[in-house]
DNA sequence: AAGTGGTCTAGACCACTCG
DNA sequence: GAGTGGTCTAGACCACTTA
């Protein structure tokens, strides 16, 4: 485990996903037992164990005592399940992305009390917010309202958050972002979302909230995004 | 591991969940360490460590090595992910839920294209299509097409889905469930989905497309769910 | 009966955190 | 330096599937 930076099982991860990648293994055909790999990497059962595990636990694989692992199908989407923001998400979809700020304001903690109680703060505590619109190859796409707890960041710059927010806290604050609780509903737009988007809005809207935690429980951010319903819908997966 | 059912690594996170459950773990607090948890259930760190990684990657508790485990902290929801079906789902939250079947027919494979593809049937193959109405207190939510396979079903009783779906797959047909993909939309009803609802349709519907797998990866149905916006949202979480 | 994955043991060394 | 989780080894027994 010395010579390579990455632990042995993840090396292994990587080399069955690439090798589905490459089409040597297919779909619905079994891939080589765990004592063969144990040949192929020099190591433990245990360590190919793992790797497997974590695989079929992300659903590229599934494994039947007795009988094998074998590569599952797939259809709408490939990858493994990650937490990531809007920017991140595009790029990955090698789709051109932007994001405008139209506004940057810190509100007073009891204009929004929703947000007061989540982030646990007094009356006296000002709350970072953010208004953006998305655009998707120059297609306005959504608009946002960010909200940041002044407990994790007190000085906030607007040049900071013309990106990525996830990249900037972790890169720049050098806290690492944990988890985050998300509720998707259906809406018409209201006035005030209307005068945020820089187009007409004459479909229904795809509202998505979030709340974000950092690794120590503590939440860092909420917000409410508003998409219009005729250009982006949310994609997921489940796995038993 | 005799005496009793499950896996011992299986008893160790039911314990921790439990204990947070009991509020003797709370958030952000450490819990015992992993030689602690050994001496506790007389076993090997190994299978401690499997347990408590199995906690963290499903964001109950979160680890760094040097300082220990600590309890992550919820708001919106605290279970688990699962792959749950509507009536399971109710049944978590204590919601008295109940379903209607309005329409069940065996409808020409050629009639649905999409279906048709996903299912890779010929044009002699017919699709199970059941029309559903759900109600949560006598209210209802929702409105569902399903269509099944007639590869993985071939006779399909009405009596069958009048409850839990993949119950009754998992317990009759004795297959395994494996994963699903889905896609969240919000869209206006359209004329032949408000004849399916026993109610006026006044607000945006949210639209949920599901196509569930087999352990094997083979397509076994494809739904899709319009939800009255103003009675359910869809939650969820992710993790790094 | 032979092979598969599921589970488990009893050790080990490491990088990291904290006092 | 003591304690933590991260990773790994080299064995083991089991239930299950397939031939």
């Amino acid at each position: 485990m010395d010579a390579s930076e990455k632990p042995l099982y993840k090396q292994i991860e990587d080399y069955v996903l690439d090798q589905i990648d490459k089409g040597i293994y297919t779909e619905g055909e079994p891939i080589p037992t765990e004592v063969e790999f144990c040949k192929l990497f020099n190591t433990s059962r245990a360590t190919v164990n793992k790797a497997l595990n974590i695989l079929a636990y992300n659903g590229v694989i599934y494994r039947t005592a007795g009988k094998g692992t074998f590569v599952r199908m797939y259809s709408m989407d490939k990858q493994m399940k990650k937490l990531m923001g809007f920017t991140e998400q595009m790029k990955m979809l090698n789709v051109d992305s932007s994001t405008e700020i139209i506004g940057y304001s810190r509100v007073k903690a009891d204009r929004i009390p929703k947000v007061k109680e989540l982030f646990k703060l007094g009356n006296d505590d000002f709350i970072h917010k953010i208004e953006r619109v998305r655009y998707v190859e120059h297609d306005p796409i959504a608009v946002e309202c960010i909200h940041i707890s002044p407990k994790v960041i007190s000085n906030l710059q607007v040049e900071d958050i013309g990106g990525s927010l996830y990249k900037f806290i972790e890169d720049t604050i050098g806290v690492k972002i944990g988890s985050s609780n998300f509720v998707i509903s259906a809406m018409n737009a209201t006035d005030e979302i209307k005068s945020m988007f820089p187009c007409e809005v004459n479909v229904p809207l795809l509202k998505y909230e979030q709340e974000t935690f950092l690794m120590n429980g503590v939440v860092f951010e909420y917000n409410e995004i508003y998409y219009l319903s005729n250009k982006y819908q949310y994609k997921g997966s489940n796995f038993r």
